[in-house]
DNA sequence: CTGAATTTGTGAATTTTTTCACAAACTATT
DNA sequence: AATAGTTTGTGAAAAAATTCACAAATTCAG
């Protein structure tokens, strides 16, 4: 089986998800996990977490169960989750400083190495270690850091000026706070996160 | 058609997209509006558009499309966007602030009432008009105040216990911001957001 | 009023995703 | 070494979601 086939979306955000349930098992020093502990442990069918692992090769033992550090391993290198990234984030106002104050990046192998914003006294303000810079210096940071990931945190109606800047210098995956479709070539990848609409949901289903 | 048809989650997701789309068209007093036309601004296919709308009743009118304020109108009624929902926050670290501060939950007819921490420097330090109490005051305010959601933006390590008391008091749908799989009732109704995993997510399809 | 042009609503077809169910592989025990 | 008990890997089945494609309804222009 070879390695390079393509591995749907739903299963890469699930590998995510196995991960982290296999950090807790590591933590225990656990050495073995049978798929139907992990399943549970991640809230999904015994059947579809093989189903999810058959992409990673063959790897299991039957009757025993998985290798939890193979397994840790295997999912982790596929994920490209083993070196440390480096992200920008445009947009620091509330939610964008609470991003850039957020431990759970870093955990994830994720490091915020520069952030941008328009207004002066939002770039002023603070005492994290994390640089701010004003938006014209974008372009220049973003060609001579090679970044490939950015966090957009600005209002609604500059979130799409802001992706037009962003793909012209190369990044190529946005994780967008603003409440918008923004419009992207197909090459770059956006994933949206729209709080209000994850609570209108639940509410809906609340009644 | 009877309402009282269940609509897929996913449809439900949608809806809200398009309610989005919507508001921005009432803003140019647009009348009506296509399902080509409304699909493309909400980055769906026509189709789809339109089978999710069924789910509504049949109103759109053919060789013109459906009217705007109509459509605005019955989408919110049924999602329940109406009326103004109260909602708790616990935790109130750099997430949980942000979020206290966020205006988007308002802007959507989302109320944040009261947060909670169980540290005291926390509750101190805000200027906000939104109380902080402590957590021993969580089970009271609940109850007095009928609230059926709760965002939750603690550490991994105290978030089941958070869910475990907000579920004794009747809470309903949590929005849980905490990387971690929680275990709750199944009448109970947990959207996660795990931003890590969001990046990740991009990380991997970005190569 | 007529005919061309739109656009909906929806069964049917297709695609994707999930689940089932079981043979094969392995472990553990005696 | 034989037997009982696990657990994987995976085709096949089922379920869910999406897309197609077109008749029916309606608009609009002349």
């Amino acid at each position: 089986m070879t390695s390079r086939l393509k591995i749907p979306r739903k299963s890469i955000y699930r590998l995510s998800v196995y991960s982290r349930c296999l950090n807790r098992l590591l933590d225990n020093h656990v050495e073995t996990v049978s798929s139907d502990t992990l399943a549970k442990a991640a809230g999904v069918k015994p059947a579809q977490l093989r189903k999810d692992l058959t992409y990673l090769g063959n790897f299991g033992r039957r009757g025993l169960g998985y290798n939890v550090a193979e397994l840790w391993q295997r999912i982790n290198s596929t994920m490209g989750t083993n070196r440390l990234l480096p992200v920008v984030l445009v947009g620091v106002g509330n939610l964008g400083s609470a991003l850039l104050s957020y431990q759970g990046f870093a955990k994830e192998g994720f490091e915020i190495i520069a952030a941008f914003d328009a207004e002066p006294e939002r770039r002023r303000h603070r005492q994290s270690a994390i640089p701010i810079y004003d938006m014209n210096r974008l372009g220049a940071f973003l060609k001579s850091h090679k970044v490939k990931l950015a966090i957009i945190a600005v209002p609604a109606e500059a979130a799409q000026e802001v992706v037009n800047r962003l793909v012209s210098h190369g990044i190529q995956g946005i994780l967008n706070f603003s409440p918008l479709l923004l419009q992207s070539p197909t090459d770059v990848m956006v994933n949206n996160v729209n709080l209000a609409i994850e609570l209108e949901n639940l509410a809906y289903f609340v009644r």
